[in-house]
DNA sequence: GCCGTTTTCGGCCCGACTGTTTTCAGTCG
């Protein structure tokens, strides 16, 4: 899949190129579709080309099917080639700078002689952008401050971040409540993307009470900057450099407009596209008559899927990665549901690194209204999170047993649970005689990321009393990538055995792709915070959220199970490792 | 450059805000 990516960044050069020297947007345009398409394929360029499937893709024509070839037969492409010598592409890396696009660095090219991304910024700090033709101090103050975003903002936030920020300003619109009819956190956030670029917030209200939000929202607390500041559409920067845009709609076009907030890109282009074909006009106002221009539809989203022949996407699925052709055929799975959550099966008390104590987790869990909880405390080679030894999980279980006879009678159920590191060498930290008397097995590996750890993970599979992979790929979000796994083989060995993968909310591990080959290969999950304070209990909404981008269901999410179906596939692994229990 | 429930030619999603303009260009999502 590296090749699809290298080519998929090419086209996309070449669009920035081909926008440089003035070309035909529409060209422009089907060089950056050719490059999306290539990215989010999912399958093999080389495979595809092979079986002769690849001209068959919608938005790969003649002349791109003859550039792939170039590429995979030559390694590199003529026409791209010639562009570079063309164009000065070191340049062209400003376009990522918010506020900063083409035009504006063809101008300084073309009046100031400027090259290169040096050149670009000592022009726009020493004024002479200013007197250009169309630019003005206040531009050039702008194109400043995009530069300094741009340095920063490299990195997006993560969903958890954005999750936090984004309650953070619900919360905030608590105080208008009466001037507003719905409010909802729109864009990526909402369909749950690992990452997340800035935050769209929707309000729907009538027009007289938009100066007053919008007045609201430049005076969030956490403001650092108001970027724009107008009666329909407002943006500021957070303290920690991060962008939220409000935007204010009519009750009646609040369905349109969520829907076209909600993005993506990809998929409300390709909805659009559908609607045409059908006569119809969607914009964030509602769906039209394209002839009439009368208006159809738009208060409530699921009304515009209906009128262009679908039914309602879930934000999750929202990426034109198949979802558009089955919401047509009325065939979109049921996904998982935070109401099926039963319980959680990974976090820590004060016994090993946690914040709080084990009755405090437990008061909490039973708070949340789960039927169950696994207490998964570290175990004794996790030095720096004080690893429990055996003798000292023996102590917590007469705490556990304590706390059943309380809880246990108001249908609330504690399963003694551990998080065992699994050794260098593949072996688990715990003895066998031990392990068996846990209820629920957690294993992780917390040392060596940086080696393929395939023989790891699957002799831990094989081990009869381990029902769940922690964080399978070791990865953790803006510090790690993970290390190399083999995933075929990780998926059929946990599906040959049992054996549930961790989706670990707080690292974002397992990544949706590999959630939705987990669904496709029959494998069971486990959706767990690993929490280490009574906060993080609830992050449950966001984890359900990354395990719909996998289009999970319900039937292979061990949460969705009672506590009887947990207990039966723990016993079931057993049965079928040891011969019989 | 791509594509066809409007077409093999002629269109390609659409609207808001800012700044520099006096009717619009550039950028963004």
């Amino acid at each position: 899949m590296e090749k699809n990516k290298e080519i998929a960044r090419i086209f996309e050069r070449m669009a920035d190129m081909l926008e440089f020297l003035g070309d035909n947007p529409y060209r422009i345009n089907t060089y950056r579709r050719a490059s999306e398409v290539l990215s989010e394929l999912g399958e093999d360029v080389e495979e595809l080309l092979r079986r002769g499937k690849l001209r068959q893709i919608h938005g790969i024509g003649e002349s791109t099917l003859e550039k792939i070839k170039e590429y995979l037969s030559k390694g590199s492409i003529s026409a791209y080639e010639d562009l570079r010598k063309k164009v000065p592409e070191d340049l062209l890396e400003l376009l990522d700078v918010p506020g900063l696009g083409v035009k504006t660095l063809r101008l300084a090219y073309d009046r100031l002689k400027v090259r290169n991304k040096e050149d670009f910024i000592k022009a726009v700090r020493s004024g002479k952008l200013a007197f250009l033709p169309g630019m003005g101090e206040k531009k050039v103050q702008n194109i400043l401050r995009g530069l300094e975003l741009w340095e920063k903002s490299k990195e997006r936030m993560s969903l958890l971040q954005a999750y936090e920020l984004g309650q953070s300003l619900l919360k905030h619109f608590e105080a208008l409540r009466e001037l507003y009819e719905g409010i909802q956190l729109a864009g990526s956030l909402r369909r749950r993307r690992e990452t997340v670029g800035d935050i769209d917030l929707l309000i729907s209200a009538e027009r007289g009470s938009w100066a007053k939000l919008h007045l609201h929202f430049v005076e969030y607390p956490g403001v650092k900057e108001v970027v724009l500041h107008g009666e329909t559409k407002s943006s500021i920067v957070t303290q920690e450099g991060r962008q939220v845009d409000l935007r204010t709609v009519e009750p009646e076009h609040w369905g349109a407009a969520l829907q076209y907030f909600t993005g993506s890109k990809e998929h409300n282009v390709r909805i659009r596209d559908i609607a045409k074909a059908m006569g119809l006009k969607i914009s964030e106002y509602g769906v039209f008559r394209a002839d009439t221009g009368e208006r159809v539809g738009g208060k409530e989203e699921e009304e515009v899927y209906n009128l262009v022949g679908m039914e309602w996407i879930p934000p999750e699925l929202r990426e034109n990665t198949g979802e558009i052709e089955l919401a047509m055929a009325k065939k979109l799975p049921r996904l998982l549901e935070l109401k099926d959550i039963r319980g959680d099966f990974h976090m820590h008390s004060n016994w090993s690194d946690g914040l709080h104590s084990l009755e405090e987790m437990v008061q909490a869990c039973y708070e949340l209204g789960y039927q169950y909880m696994v207490i998964g405390d570290h175990s004794q080679s996790s030095r720096v999170a004080k690893g429990l030894d055996p003798s000292r999980y023996r102590e917590q279980f007469k705490l556990i047993e304590r706390l059943r006879a309380y809880y246990e009678p108001r249908g609330f159920y504690i399963l003694k649970g551990c998080e065992v590191d699994i050794l260098p060498d593949g072996s688990l930290d715990l003895p066998e005689d031990l392990l068996e008397e846990f209820d629920f097995v957690v294993a992780s590996i917390h040392s060596k990321f940086n080696q393929d750890n395939t023989y790891r993970v699957l002799k831990a599979i094989e081990s009869p009393f381990v029902n769940l992979i922690g964080h399978p790929t070791g990865k953790a979000y803006g510090t790690r990538e993970g290390y190399p796994l083999d995933m075929e083989k990780v998926l059929r060995t946990a599906k040959e055995t049992g054996t549930a993968l961790e989706l670990n909310i707080h690292r974002a591990d397992l990544s949706p792709e590999n959630i939705r080959r987990c669904m496709e290969a029959g494998v069971t999950i486990a959706i767990v915070t690993d929490a280490h304070s009574v906060k993080h209990l609830s992050y449950m909404e966001l984890g359900v959220g990354l395990a719909r981008r996998g289009w999970a269901v319900p039937e292979l999410v061990l949460n969705a199970k009672d506590v009887e179906g947990v207990r039966e596939f723990v016993r079931k692994k057993r049965e079928l490792m040891l011969g019989k229990v």
